[in-house]
RNA sequence: GGCGGGUUCGUCUAGGGGUCUAGGACACGGCCCUCUCAAGGCCGGUACACGGGUUCAAAUCCCGUACCCGCUACCA
């Protein structure tokens, strides 16, 4: 029976620790949904166990990093509200310590110099690729010695420093998630850990970041699964406890091919702009690849996903990004929210639209938008299809108008119906209804002709919660004005 | 190509030898409710990639094939 915690390696000392986990982004591009997942997972992990979550960005490609998108990453973890405890750090300040781990392999022997050029490397590997052999680095400054390398590399010569990876053997890892993965170190090239403008590479940097600041658990895209038995090479080298390693599945767009933007948007900042709420959203991201037990609702809170979560129910196999599902999720969260929740990301909502609101009594306000969240599918209705109801200056659904306002006798009716609240004292629900249908009655129109027609004079749409309540909620003065004077 | 991994309804998944004529959620279809649209209630269809084993018994174990994903850089 294998039991379900694996990495029963790492010392005791590691294991029973608060974890201290990481989210290390790479500043090459903005906050993707599938990193986004990546850092919800550090960080419900942490937060499980009362552990530290800390920021890492991997700037050390300097060719491909910029200041923007370390802001998008920054803003993305804050709108989804993801608090770091510790950094953010940034690699390109921290180069010391990567030369000084450089320099140490290089002394105990774990490490070489290797003065082929890129070019003569790139016609290698071409041509290998043509013959149809591995095109691996063939190791050929490893017969240099450690003397003549010493002596070329002060004269000025251009090097990089290789990890001397062992020739034969294997190296394994047990993995959280895949369990144990093992591959054959004859498949390992001799990596690069030191560029020749000194610059770490990336294996070289996360271990000894990862080292330095007393990583327990790795907690990252499945996509590292292959570069992983390098990392253990070198924790090794180091002679350096390993940490746990979980090795978390892709995301994939609705083709099953990897997420990108041609399968819509993969930006987490693009999902505020269009109005989902960030606990929705988590929601949603923890359902991908990862299952709470048996029996629990899928609508689960920060407190709950915090309490739930674990890594041994994550999933082996990519999942694919449904859209259709996040906004269930939203639509769940909207209507459970209560209003006074709701209103700052409906205010914020307006801001983005550059939209004014009328409403300035806030009890009135609230009681609007209880009235709404039901019917919302995103926050972005409040400011679109809801508008009527938070400002006079609202424009029709033209559909809608053609639908249901056709009628000339319809018009005229409505302008009857608006001047008899103007003059009724009971501005009530029943009240209200009592007196359309009865209206109806002695105009010889079926009531729910009126009441549609009504619906789209009042709101400019053919779909808004109950005609009554919508009347309830916009006043007897502006129920009779939009009444009598339908301007669409 | 090599290496690593994955494969249960359209999607996310439960399940880990008999309890599976395979369960849930989203999506979809129908009906009810009804002033529209949601919501809600009821009903419904759809899945163990394929082929071989092992076993009294396989979605569950083994092997192979197919397909998908990842890695294969002085990117991360």
């Amino acid at each position: 029976m294998p039991l379900l915690t694996p990495n029963l390696g790492v010392p005791a000392a590691i294991a029973g620790s608060r974890p201290r986990v990481r989210f290390a982004p790479s500043p090459t591009g903005y906050l993707h949904v599938g990193g986004a997942r990546t850092a919800l997972f550090n960080w419900l992990y942490a937060r499980h166990h009362g552990g530290t979550f800390i920021l890492r960005i991997e700037d050390t490609d300097a060719e491909r990093s910029t200041a923007e998108m370390v802001e998008g990453i920054l803003q993305g973890m804050r709108w989804l509200g993801l608090n770091w405890d510790e950094g953010p750090f940034y690699q390109t300040q921290r180069v010391e310590i990567y030369r000084k781990i450089a320099a140490e392999l290089l002394a105990s022997g774990h490490a070489y110099y290797c003065f082929c050029s890129k070019e003569e490397l790139e016609s290698r590997r071409a041509r290998a690729a043509q013959e149809g052999r591995p095109s691996r680095y063939e190791r050929t400054c490893r017969k240099i010695s450690h003397e003549d390398a010493s002596r070329r590399q002060s004269a000025g010569e251009g090097a990089v420093i290789r990890f001397k990876v062992p020739e034969s053997g294997g190296t394994a890892f047990e993995d959280a998630v895949f369990g144990r993965v093992e591959f054959a170190n004859a498949e390992v090239e001799d990596f690069v850990l030191l560029r020749s403008d000194n610059g770490p590479t990336y294996h070289l940097s996360v271990v000894a970041d990862d080292v330095d600041m007393r990583i327990t658990h790795v907690i990252r895209g499945a996509d590292h699964i292959s570069n992983t038995p390098k990392q253990v090479m070198l924790y090794r080298a180091l002679g350096v406890p390993e940490p746990i390693f979980a090795h978390v599945p892709l995301i994939l767009g609705p083709d099953k091919t990897r997420l990108s933007k041609r399968h819509g948007a993969t930006s987490v900042l693009a999902y505020r702009e269009e109005g989902i709420v960030p606990e929705a959203f988590r929601n949603f991201l923890a359902m991908l690849g990862w299952t709470p037990p048996e029996g629990t609702p899928e609508i689960l809170g920060d407190e709950q996903l915090i309490s739930l979560f674990d890594l041994n129910a994550i999933s082996r196999s990519d999942a694919v990004f449904d859209r259709a599902k996040l906004d269930w999720f939203n639509t769940e969260y909207i209507r459970s929210y209560p209003a006074e929740k709701l209103l700052p990301l409906i205010e914020e909502e307006w801001a983005k639209a550059g939209f004014k609101n009328q409403i300035h009594d806030r009890k009135s306000l609230l009681t609007t938008i209880d009235l709404l969240k039901p019917r919302a599918r995103s926050l972005k209705d409040f400011a679109t299809s809801f508008r009527a109801f938070f400002t006079d200056d609202f424009e029709a659904d033209s559909a809608a108008v053609t639908k249901f306002l056709n009628d000339a006798s319809v018009r005229q009716i409505l302008v009857e119906l608006g001047n008899r609240y103007d003059a009724c004292d009971d501005f009530s629900e029943p009240s209200a209804e009592r007196l359309l249908r009865n209206l109806a009655a002695e105009k010889n129109i079926k009531a729910g002709a009126l009441i549609n027609g009504a619906r789209v004079a009042l709101t400019g749409q053919a779909v808004a919660p109950s005609l009554f309540a919508v009347m309830m909620v916009l006043g007897k003065e502006r129920t009779a004005k939009r009444l009598k004077e339908i301007r669409f």
